[in-house]
DNA sequence: ACTTGGCACTCAGGAGCGCTGAGTGCCAAG
DNA sequence: CTTGGCACTCAGCGCTCCTGAGTGCCAAGT
């Protein structure tokens, strides 16, 4: 269907056109790739390669520009992913071992993804549902009211206020404080749902509707309502890109949280990078730019996912070096700790 | 110096470019506000507005626009903070009450400010430096590793790893954890480094070290680099205004912690709803915008600061008031918990 | 059957031009 | 001090014209 000059000059044509900003003609293609052909041959292989769907001239008498059907081709066929250098990722990796937190880690990480593909960076918190439970702490606040604070093995805290029926004294807490720390210490989040029924057993009968509210707080709020945060960092390089009107459109997805867990959560592929093309995404306000993402954590324990968002005009192979690079490191600094 | 119709003008001057965005000439101010004087003897009165400093016009032949100077008069004498009604407030106090966390907290008053005045919301984490210590929590990780737990009484929770410079078993853990507790409980963080003298005292001898080793992160991490986390909300309302070019500039001075730092770290009355008009920002790059912020938290106990970014041209006392009525219930329900 | 030079055609974008209307400053009279 | 009158200015708009990049097509060449 697309002989093999076709193909490259689709992706001469996407090269160009990402570096120059500017519909490309069939002159400067010759020009600037050597291409063995004259300007007229390559006017033909275009006159096809926009028939197909490939490319479209922006107005008559323009150069082509690669519509996202070309974008796709050339991502999927046309490129390999560019990995960095030695050094490039020595650097990564010691920016990202700089840092002391969990969030610290996911904030390097959102301004390193953004400043290495000057785009916008969106990365997600590792999953509560995905960890496990490394201890969990109940301090005393008053009579009937105690903090619950769950410490996960990949350095997140939660923390929820329980309401407590029952008053209950210290040495009650202790109790309590073991039994669970006991039953729930290394279980995945998920699993802790079927442990509910073990549970009275192992407190006194006075305890156990003190016992109930602060693991149905856990159930609810930390299990069930798997709330996943999401950073994102690099705003600012939207605006090297001109959105005509859809800046506005993009910075408003961008802040909505349930957009963002859409785009991230609509990639199945857990360890590779996964490219989104314009309209493939079908989050109204983000059909004009591209997400390029990708999952984090070892294969064995997927944490999380992360990735950038920029307009379809992207240096495809690049950006996506840099996800990969950036996932694998931020993997490999979480499963240190 | 300037007589009140004088005054009077430069409000009016205020208040019509605000809501049109445009330069406002002598006639359309007759019209719009019912002065009782002749288009003439206003452009009179701009005359001196101009010569004085307080109005510009763009090009000659052109209406006046208000400068940094004109602004400034007009916010410090020329209107009143725009109070907000019962209806309003309610509202407020409802969605604010909804929170179940101190992130949620803080992440619900950016979005409510942001709503309320369409400008960029800012608000800092209540600072750590200000808050007192309710609970200490120490998990061990490993033989030689711990994981501080620091509970603050504004529901703040920080976590560090210690690495020990001796092993240490279950019960040394526990010894300790009761010493820090005992130790710091109830005291401001502030106050934390009068303490370490006295600690040493306290644990046995052959944990000293280990105790020394905690007490240092505690120290350090936490008190030292007192970091103070910012969050920014509402950034797709700069669209509206239309920045020259500056937009980026703008976007990129709001993503950087340390100028939002400065930003609202300038504002010295804590409890005032401060405003800082154009140039008077220092920020290189927030030039061409205000800022108006106020502190939250009880006069007593001062948290932190909150506050919005929006172009020179804003709708001051509705801004004013939203970020007073803001600060005021956000204090309200962080003192609550 | 593909490639290529030639040629006519198209059209976005910039430059030049004139008009209009909002707005001004000034002045002389009220 | 206020006001109507008047001459002046100039941004913005619409108009036209021109240029140059780029195209599609065709007929000749390989």
């Amino acid at each position: 269907m697309l002989d093999d000059r076709k193909l490259a000059v689709l992706r001469a044509i996407v090269e160009d056109f990402v570096s120059t900003n500017e519909p490309v003609g069939s002159k400067s293609l010759v020009d600037r790739h050597n291409l063995d052909v004259s300007p007229a041959t390559i006017r033909n292989e275009m006159a096809v390669l926009e028939e197909q769907g490939y490319i479209v001239q922006p107005h008559t008498s323009a150069g082509r520009i690669p519509t996202d059907k070309g974008y796709r081709l050339f991502v999927d066929r046309l490129s390999a992913i560019k990995p960095f250098s030695a050094a490039e990722r020595r650097a990564i990796e010691t920016f990202l071992a700089g840092a002391y937190d969990l969030d610290d880690v996911v904030m390097r990480t959102v301004r390193l993804l953004a400043q290495l593909t000057r785009q916008v960076a969106v990365v997600q918190y590792p999953s509560l549902s995905k960890s496990a439970v490394r201890h969990v702490e109940l301090v005393p606040l008053a009579d009937r009211r105690l903090l619950l604070v769950l410490i996960t093995d990949t350095g997140r805290v939660e923390q929820r206020v329980v309401e407590l029926p029952d008053s209950s004294g210290e040495d009650a807490v202790t109790r309590l404080r073991a039994v669970l720390n006991g039953c729930l210490a290394g279980r995945k989040l998920t699993d802790v749902a079927a442990l509910a029924a073990d549970l009275p057993e192992r407190v006194e009968p006075r305890e156990r509707a003190n016992a109930a509210a602060v693991f149905s707080v856990i159930l609810e709020t930390l299990v069930a309502r798997h709330e996943e945060k999401i950073v994102v960092g690099g705003a600012s390089n939207l605006t090297a890109a001109d959105f005509s009107q859809g800046l506005r459109q993009v910075l408003e997805a961008l802040e909505e949280q349930v957009v963002l867990m859409r785009l991230l959560g609509e990639l199945d592929d857990q360890s590779a990078v996964t490219v989104r093309i314009g309209a493939e995404n079908d989050v109204l306000g983000l059909r004009s730019t591209s997400v390029i993402a990708a999952g984090y954590g070892s294969a064995d324990r997927p944490l999380a996912k992360l990735g950038v968002v920029g307009p379809t005009r992207m240096d495809y192979p690049t950006a996506m070096g840099a996800v990969r690079a950036v996932a694998r490191y931020t993997g490999q600094i979480l499963a240190e700790s």
